[in-house]
DNA sequence: TGGAATAATATCACAAAGCGATATCGGGAA
DNA sequence: TTCCCGATATCGCTTTGTGATATTATTCCA
């Protein structure tokens, strides 16, 4: 296993958190949301985000509409009920981690 | 795939980050590992934490140190160098992540 | 009106990870 | 020795991650 791949490992969480939030805030599509993760720094391709859409959709946690915006057919994706139950555990529990390991920063 | 496994997926690498931080600390060996993940809320089964430990250990994030402790043998892990970097980046994405999230707690 | 180009999404194929179950290893006790 | 047990390691199967490629649907322009 390379470097990077490890890395991003640790990461993949916090891109599936990142895209429940979005979606909480409005309803955003796929290349959007490619757009806003990688401004955060995180790249994702399309053979990983649009699975991962399909997952939290499968899971209960998206919801799914189909528009077309300038001729272009988009899927949008709005946090459920559940979803943003999830999105406030994970909230919850990204605090605690922080809390922990800023305390001592060795 | 269940709600459980899918929400598990987010904090999957919380857990290895957190695995990074206490070898960071002082060193430690699986079963103290697992015990303090489990006081944290995360179950890792056997099967999970060692082959983690020893993916980190080739990337170079942990060194392995043998020690005979009353009578049995165990196997402590202490963070490198490269460990303590990925630490620090690992602590600025989380902060990054939860500045962005918290900020709308909807 | 073709039909090439483009945008957005979907899927494929392979490598890798997650994990419960099971095996192994090594020291202590008897 | 032999058995036991704590600790670690590995197996086998399922699932995920991902770059590359395909599909779908619309626009543009000769």
């Amino acid at each position: 296993m390379t470097d990077h791949r490890l890395i991003r490992e640790f990461f993949l969480g916090f891109i599936k958190i990142h895209i429940l939030y979005h979606a909480a805030q409005a309803p955003v599509c796929g290349v959007d949301l490619g757009e806003e993760l990688a401004r955060h720094g995180y790249h994702v391709s399309p053979g990983t985000l649009y699975p991962t859409l399909h997952a939290l959709e499968r899971a209960g946690y998206l919801q799914r509409e189909s528009r077309t915006v300038h001729g272009r057919r988009r899927k949008y994706y709005c946090a459920t009920g559940d979803g943003r139950s999830v999105l406030q555990r994970a909230r919850k529990q990204a605090c605690e981690l922080l809390d922990e390991i800023v305390e001592n920063d060795g």
